[in-house]
DNA sequence: ACAGTGTAGGGAAAAGCCCGGG
DNA sequence: TCCCGGGCTTTTCCCTACACTG
């Protein structure tokens, strides 16, 4: 059994500019407080206590009331130390010693009650387990679950019950939720969060093509991009539709098609109304 | 309107490397 | 010294959204 651990405001809290603070409308807003309300009053259903050492003079002031009107903060000047988390405004979530092993027993809790305000406000859906539907609110306050779907890998992601055999593949897969990305291009000013990403991104500054196609010569940055291309030459067409019997050598052709024949037309022209089916056509 | 093809980012399994402990 | 296991990194893979072209 682990211990409960004491948290700061500060650990489930976002930090926001007052000029990012002021550029969120109302709606944000309103959303920003009740995911800090939900949050806050899960982890004082696990028995967490909540350590008010947080200065709401600069933002956080509709936070802070509404917390007092529901009594739900106990104030403890105590604070984990172990544990520090700060976050930017890049969507960035930086976390030291973030991560604690599923097979020791102890959850993320604190990242994960982060993470959770950072979907919202990133615009992302809150996350629903695939196998079972349940919201990651209720994940939260659901221990007993958490070997549910494992299927004897012993590292589980306690925000989406993802499980993996390696540790670092947890930790890493928690990027996902988190929005960390550890490795950024200084030219383009975009981040990965392998740093495999980062070198594969890298080569499109250089020129690199390290694979060639031996019946034309055309080069790939990626070897998959290379077999994909190898196909059109092979004339092998793997993505049958079933409704009009044509093939096609690419997953996307073959959604393409899929989304005619639905006769779905979800892009819209802003100047003239006209719906299309695909995006490329409305460009 | 639609098909064919290329670009490039995302997630993850597998393999490899390093290092400390027995 | 060797072996082993765990921590961590790198390689490689497949998938996907989107763009461009004819």
């Amino acid at each position: 059994m682990h211990s409960l651990k004491k948290v700061t405001f500060e650990g489930v809290a976002i930090d926001f500019t007052q000029e990012k603070w002021a550029m969120m409308d109302t709606s944000k807003r309103k959303l920003y407080r009740d995911v800090m309300l939900e949050n806050i009053s899960h982890l004082v259903s696990l028995g967490y206590q909540i350590s008010k050492s947080y200065n709401p003079g600069k933002q956080q002031g509709p936070v802070e009331s509404a917390l007092k009107k529901k009594h739900m903060i106990s104030m403890h000047p105590i604070i984990r130390k172990d544990v520090s988390t700060s976050m930017t405004m890049e969507n960035t979530l930086i976390l030291e010693d973030p991560f604690e092993c599923n097979d020791s027993g102890e959850d993320c809790t604190h990242s994960s009650t982060i993470t959770q305000c950072l979907l919202t406000h990133s615009g992302k859906k809150p996350y629903v387990s695939k196998q079972c539907g349940k919201s990651l609110l209720n994940l939260l306050s659901s221990k007993p679950r958490k070997q549910i779907h494992t299927k004897g890998k012993s590292y589980q992601c306690n925000l989406c019950e993802k499980a993996y055999t390696n540790c670092f593949h947890l930790r890493r897969h928690k990027m996902t939720h988190t929005g960390e990305r550890p490795y950024a291009c200084h030219l383009r000013r975009k981040a990965f969060t392998q740093c495999s990403h980062l070198r594969r991104h890298e080569k499109t500054h250089t020129g690199q093509r390290p694979y060639k196609c031996h019946q034309c010569g055309k080069a790939f940055i990626q070897s998959f991009n290379l077999r994909r291309h190898e196909r059109t030459h092979l004339g092998k067409k793997c993505y049958e539709c079933d409704k009009s019997g044509k093939a096609f050598s690419q997953s996307s052709g073959f959604r393409g098609n899929k989304i005619i024949h639905t006769g779905e037309k979800p892009h819209v022209c802003l100047l003239c109304g006209k719906a299309l089916s695909l995006s490329s056509d409305l460009r």
